[in-house]
DNA sequence: GGTTTGACCATAA
DNA sequence: CTTATGGCCAAAC
């Protein structure tokens, strides 16, 4: 068996593509953890590849704002404008945030392997 | 090949 | 609660 878990085949898509279409399933006025991206796309632990492959996303057409972090929260901290208007989106959506800034992922949160 | 980055997560103090 | 450290992963340089 070869040492890599996946290659990058012609057909096969890469991470940051595995993430966007992930991302792009995400429905209305619901979110996801960096941790569930990565779990669904098979690395449980790629957490970090997964905030990587957002950081490139510059067009729209995935739902970015609807990722959070573990604590429910934004994590944009190196792009406060991003930061500012993902909360803004996502109050828009009828997600609201606790006093801490962060939301409830009991509620919020989507899992397309549970849904 | 190695080094750096980057929107994470977990644990410890 | 905050701060520090290590681990983890993939892509870009």
């Amino acid at each position: 068996m070869s040492t890599k878990p996946h290659a990058p085949s012609d057909g096969e898509r890469s991470f940051p593509e595995q993430v966007w279409a992930l991302v792009r399933q995400v429905p209305w006025g619901r979110v996801v953890t960096y941790g569930t991206v990565a779990r669904c796309l098979g690395r449980p632990r790629a957490s970090r590849a997964v905030g990587y492959a957002l950081f490139q996303l510059q067009d729209a057409e995935v739902p970015w704002h609807r990722v959070v972090n573990r604590h429910g929260g934004v994590s944009l901290g190196g792009h406060p404008g991003r930061a500012e208007s993902q909360r803004q989106r996502l109050r828009a959506e009828g997600v609201h945030f606790g006093p801490s800034g962060h939301l409830d992922l009991k509620r919020f949160g989507w899992d397309p392997t549970v849904e």
